[in-house]
DNA sequence: TCTATTCTCGTACGATGTACGAGAATAGAG
DNA sequence: CTCTATTCTCGTACATCGTACGAGAATAGA
């Protein structure tokens, strides 16, 4: 991807990262930090998107020489990794569990869509990162203390908070994606016309018949909603 | 990103690239095609990942010059598109509707998986990614036929087809991102013991429990096809 | 004060997407 | 056949990217 690793997972050691102490008390004391530059790349590729967050953008958006970034992280990599972390501080809860399970699940789940709708570049960036941060393992430890009830093993309770990420990350970047094309009406206007033109083709007689008749619009919280709640409802404990 | 468009949806003109009935009857003839360099693209795309698909390595792989490719496609972004309706290529399907429509959907969901794992650039490039193309609709056409017994109206059919492939695509960019890290028991030992150091620090009790009573290990064709049930079942006709 | 350590950042390199434009090949007009 | 318009080919060039290198500045302990 665009400066994507490739396509599948990158390489970054979670140990190296996350598991340092801050010891260095000697040698000239650090201009900047993780925090204000992390910080600076996530307001950038929110505000431009993932492409805009480049070393040197950054390095001119907190004022330091384009080097001075490696100093903090290794590569472009971890940074997106930190990223990725650091806005997972905004997913705080700070509400125990309520004991219905499929309802705190479902809070979880929105919370989650809310937060990638924020920052619309999460979902692809989640998808090619691994391993999670502090702030991604506090809201973890939040939706297996909601899981608890359940029953479900280690593993299992592991594989279904997985899933309802990938399933929510799924959904929001196609919604993401819907939402800026009919943000655009030239381009909605396009893609209107090249459907029909295929419907009208003959072979695509289904097509065809959907587009005449679409029926009531949908929105895309209504969707995320249903779909969700068949999901969830659909868990169940064994 | 690496190359990616931003982290929306990226502008290639479905009319432009899809509806031209190759009218150019004069003029030197074309050396190469559409079709040969989007297969040495994929081909590409599936040795080595979505980074190793640079225009200066496709057009060395089909024997062009770089500039070339240019008459094929307009954009590195556009032969990006014409991958992804390259591949879908594939996704033929011959048999008729069953009339089961929560097992034919099912078999879509099954189909689109096992396509997806054998480009795993697909999930991904899918993302950023919205102008269904020819053959990519030609699946569509199938899956909508499938879903015909359900009397949904169009958008609604649509939505559904949108559904489940974003989750198939999420599901199997996770699926892709765990198996790179068990496949290098390096990394595997590193995230083992980083998780491990993590719920030893007092503050993760639910992952601690979660890490030590692991229960039996999921294989990921189980979850899928336990998550797919859930979700299709429960689908309603209303 | 000296030395080891740490951070800063200018310069430089290789790789990327692609604009430009000169040349080669082809089809129809004369 | 010749001429011209059209289309494709591709070498060169450029801006932009991530980042290796290393010289200099700042700081802590000896």
């Amino acid at each position: 991807m665009s400066g994507d690793g490739k396509s599948g997972a990158e390489s970054v050691d979670p140990e190296q990262l996350w598991l340092r102490p801050t010891e260095p008390r000697r040698g000239r004391r650090p201009s900047f930090s993780r925090e204000t530059i992390t910080a600076a790349a996530v307001s950038l590729a929110d505000a431009e998107g993932l492409d805009a967050v480049t070393m040197r953008r950054v390095a001119a958006e907190v004022g330091a020489g384009v080097m001075s970034l490696y100093s903090y992280a290794p590569d472009k990599e971890t940074l997106l990794e930190l990223m990725v972390d650091h806005v997972s501080g905004e997913l705080t809860v700070t509400d125990p569990p309520s004991g219905d399970w499929r309802a705190d699940l479902k809070t979880v789940a929105r919370l989650q869509r809310a937060h990638m709708l924020r920052h619309p570049w999460l979902p692809v960036a989640l998808f090619t990162r691994r391993v999670p941060g502090p702030k991604t393992l506090a809201f973890l430890e939040h939706a297996l203390a909601a899981l608890r009830p359940t029953g479900l093993d280690g593993a299992a309770k592991l594989e279904v908070f997985a899933q309802i990420t990938a399933f929510v990350a799924g959904h929001v970047a196609h919604e993401i994606a819907q939402a800026a094309v009919s943000r655009s009406p030239a381009r909605a206007a396009a893609e209107g016309r090249y459907l029909a033109a295929v419907a009208a083709d003959g072979c695509h007689p289904e097509l065809a018949e959907a587009l005449s008749a679409p029926g009531r619009p949908l929105t895309p919280d209504a969707t995320f909603t249903r779909f969700l709640n068949r999901l969830i409802d659909g868990l169940d404990t064994g």
